[in-house]
DNA sequence: CAGCGAAAATTTTTT
DNA sequence: ATTTTCGCTG
């Protein structure tokens, strides 16, 4: 109570009150009143409901700056949650900003994860572990699981080690050890799922190491089997903020009610109607029930949307207003209504990518009545992954920048796997999964024969991979090549760890010094060895001399200098850390990689991955029954699953700012067979009058300007509302089957070759040198219609619309 | 044991 | 259609 007179006292504006301020607030002018609420309401649960685009990180990071300013808490003291790196690094930086670099930060500002490996790393002998255990990537996991799997002699054909895997994951998302797991689910996996849950769980301690689920299900367990330990933290968090509390699951939500259970002072934001990740465990239940989880819980709306148009929003909660299960929000904004969301059906999927293709340059030009828009301000955003392909390639030819959010990330690829299972082998002498992956790779004719010797010899003597190796080679269990290069790898391994830094060593560490300060203190601590190298050339160093640079040098497949590229990038990485174990730490952790670059490029990215950002223009391909929403999740939950989509939907529609164009193709390639698509059933769900439908242009090629479907659906504005009162039904799309029949058939490979008699355009034979813009000078292999194969120089085989190549001679020089 | 060709599986979304 | 896995042969 006193310590908010102060406040009221400076709203009052009196001289001396504000003489007494302790700091100035500018930044609560710049809150609306309801985000205003959610800020000065410190104490007690508080539900923040945030609508797309409603300022929501703003409010959260005004949240934490005045829990600061006012003295409530100091900055350790205030634990703030986040689901992605992205985000915890936004908010992070926010702070910053308006605290004016005051203070180091709030180092309790993270991910779940992040913040569970930085517990869990002083407390990890309460479950059995170590505190340099190491974190599994999936392959690890499932490395893991195949060999148990196999030892419980099970088919691996009939019950994949995947299926376990997602299993496993499930339940510990759900909070549940195998002590506690219901009998109906260890009945699982051809009854074995409990007995092999528990097997692995017994593994991993073995092995010390966690899986990204323990981090949580193991935190939980701490708190609670020892009281005394949560007590402390309750304790210390003063303040607890959630941000997506839409997204938590079980684990999640057990780990925070337990964390807040004292005192309540928790602030969670959310939207339920932006809640996309139910399939991996996230219960849209935890931000339904809050209010019942915390009795007088103050429960603050935030509405007004500052980032789309009136027309943007309209559509979008037309489209989300489908759902049961629902808070409750009415979206409004004080923006114009722009223009309308367009609408566009496609012939097929490559179609669709031409169009949009040329779409985005007509933005870029500003042909289409707006601004001219840059690259950056683009997105298209697709349903699931493999959507992308078709803009890939079509961008490819046309040479159109662009950009793949959320694709193969850097630290999955293959040979930066490889390369750190090397590290990892070095760093740590048990991590028997790192051994497994590196022992012959590159090859040293260690086949799976050699590799069961050293199991069995390993299990045998009871200690790990490599000891086991090493005994097996004085007992001369193995010969020949295999023998020979094994134990030129063992050698390698001594050296390299004689060479690093020495190895870390445990800090014993009690209770009450554990959070004394959350910034500096480690669970571990380097001790300061007699390296030889420092870890960047240490890095090199191994990967030379295991041989593995040499292996892809002498790759002559197109990815290897791509490959040796990557590592190159990867030996650079670790100039910004200390040590390989904080290097190595790091990468489990962040496994997201925004490599910023200089050039303007259009983005490409799933729905799911567009979550919380925001462009000008949208373009959202593929609304098909069956893609989206996706047939597999109705399938699989029913109802709940559709809701889902829809969601998912409602996420998309609502990331567009300015404009907003969805489509969708009449006929798409699946499995690499041709299927005839219904237009998406949410497209019936968008309002009529904040929707155009635009003309679709000629079916086939370039040549005689634009034809539209049959003859012009969709020019009225009467005609298009009559579409999309019934997408099955309606006239555009009678036509784009009717004109299907034309061509004599509903199969799209033969309208194909009607295209080619119709487009008429090769000049171009077989073994003609050409030239392109972007790939260079190349030899024509094939010719399929329009489109060339061509051999490039420089860039390997691609397929280009003739239309982009010349004739090399054509080239002046 | 490795390299090659054939068969099978894959396509939702990810901290 | 493309990618991964499997099984056979050298």
């Amino acid at each position: 109570m006193s310590s908010f007179d102060e406040f009221d006292a400076f709203e009052g504006a009196s001289l001396s009150a504000r003489a007494m301020a302790p700091r100035p607030m500018p930044y609560l002018d710049e809150l609306n009143p309801a985000q205003r609420e959610a800020v000065e309401t410190p104490d007690g649960p508080v539900l923040m409901l945030a609508g797309a685009g409603t300022g929501k990180t703003k409010a959260l990071t005004a949240r934490i700056v005045h829990l600061l300013n006012t003295n409530r808490a100091r900055p350790n003291e205030i634990l703030a949650v986040t689901f992605t790196n992205k985000a915890a690094r936004e908010m992070k930086n926010r702070v910053g900003n308006m605290l004016g670099h005051q203070i180091e930060g709030v180092p309790w500002l993270g991910t779940f994860h992040a913040i569970c490996v930085k517990l869990l790393r002083r407390h990890a002998e309460l479950v059995g572990l170590k505190s340099n255990f190491t974190i599994l990537d999936t392959d690890d996991q499932l490395r893991l699981l195949k060999q148990l799997v196999a030892a419980a002699n099970i088919d691996d054909k009939r019950w994949p080690a995947r299926q376990l895997a997602s299993l496993i994951d499930g339940w510990k998302n759900r909070a549940l050890t195998p002590e506690k797991l219901p009998a109906a689910d260890a009945g699982a996996y051809n009854h074995m799922g409990g007995q092999l849950y528990a097997q692995y769980q017994t593994r991993l301690k073995e092995l010390n190491a966690v899986d990204f689920g323990d981090l949580l299900l193991h935190m939980v367990t701490i708190f609670q089997d020892h009281p005394d330990v949560l007590s402390n933290y309750q304790r210390w968090f003063r303040y607890i903020l959630v941000d997506e509390y839409q997204d938590t699951n079980v684990a999640q939500y057990l780990w925070l009610r337990l964390l807040a259970s004292a005192h309540k002072n928790i602030c969670c934001v959310g939207d339920d109607d932006q809640s996309i990740y139910g399939w991996r465990g996230a219960e849209v239940g935890n931000i339904l029930r809050f209010e019942k989880d915390f009795p007088g819980a103050h429960v603050v709306r935030l509405e007004q949307n500052y980032r789309s148009t009136g027309n943007i929003l309209a559509a979008a909660s037309n489209v989300i207003r489908g759902n049961e299960n629902r808070l409750g929000k009415e979206l409004w904004t004080e923006a114009d209504l722009g223009e309308k969301v367009r609408l566009i059906g496609h012939w097929d999927g490559d179609e669709e990518a031409r169009w949009v293709g040329e779409e985005v340059e007509a933005l870029q030009r500003g042909t289409r009545g707006s601004d001219p828009k840059s690259l950056e301000d683009m997105a298209i955003l697709v349903r699931a992954s493999h959507q992308m392909r078709a803009f890939e390639d079509r961008f490819l030819t046309i040479g159109l920048p662009y950009r793949v959010i959320g694709g193969p990330r850097f630290y999955e690829r293959l040979e930066i796997r490889d390369a750190m299972a090397y590290f990892r082998v070095v760093v740590s002498p048990d991590d028997d999964l790192a051994f497994e992956r590196i022992v012959n790779t590159p090859k040293r004719g260690l086949g799976n024969v050699a590799q069961q010797k050293i199991q069995t010899c390993a299990r045998a003597n009871g200690v790990s991979l490599v000891e086991g190796a090493r005994i097996l080679l004085e007992e001369k269990g193995i010969g020949g090549k295999g023998a020979k290069e094994l134990g030129i790898l063992i050698d390698g391994i001594d050296r390299w760890r004689k060479q690093g830094t020495a190895p870390v060593i445990e800090v014993p560490l009690d209770d009450d010094d554990v959070i004394d300060d959350g910034v500096t203190q480690t669970a571990m601590r380097l001790q300061e060895g007699h390296a030889e190298l420092n870890h960047v050339e240490l890095a090199q160093v191994i990967l030379d001399e295991a041989g593995y640079t040499a292996m892809w040098q002498n790759d002559k497949t197109p990815e290897a200098p791509g490959r040796l590229e990557n590592l190159k990038e990867l030996v650079k990485a670790l100039e910004g850390f200390d040590n390989l174990q904080g290097f190595l730490e790091h990468v489990s952790l962040i496994m997201d990689n925004e490599s910023e670059d200089a050039e303007q490029k259009i983005s490409i990215m799933t729905l799911h991955a567009a979550k919380g950002l925001e462009f000008p223009a949208v373009f959202l391909p593929g609304w098909e029954d069956g893609l989206f929403p996706s047939q597999r999740s109705m399938d699989e939950t029913g109802i709940k699953g559709l809701e889902e989509e829809r969601r998912l939907a409602y996420v998309g529609i609502t990331r567009a700012e300015e404009i907003c164009t969805i489509s969708f193709a009449g006929n798409r390639r699946v499995f690499g067979q041709w299927q005839n698509q219904m237009p998406s059933r949410f497209i019936d769900e968008l309002s009529d009058e904040n929707v155009e439908v635009l003309t679709p242009p000629g079916l086939y090629g370039h040549s005689g300007g634009s034809r539209d479907f049959g003859g012009g659906f969709g020019q009225s504005g009467l005609e298009s509302s009559a579409m999309k009162a019934d997408g099955y039904n309606s006239p555009g799309w009678k036509r784009l089957q009717s004109r299907a029949g034309q061509y004599g058939t509903s199969q799209p490979k033969e309208s194909k070759a009607a295209a080619i008699d119709l487009t008429a355009v090769s000049s171009f034979t077989v073994g003609d040198r050409v030239f392109h813009q972007k790939f260079g000078y190349g030899a024509v292999t094939g010719i399929e219609g329009d489109k060339l194969t061509i051999a490039f120089e420089k860039a390997g085989e691609k397929k280009v619309v003739s239309r982009f190549v010349s004739a090399s001679d054509d080239v002046p020089f």
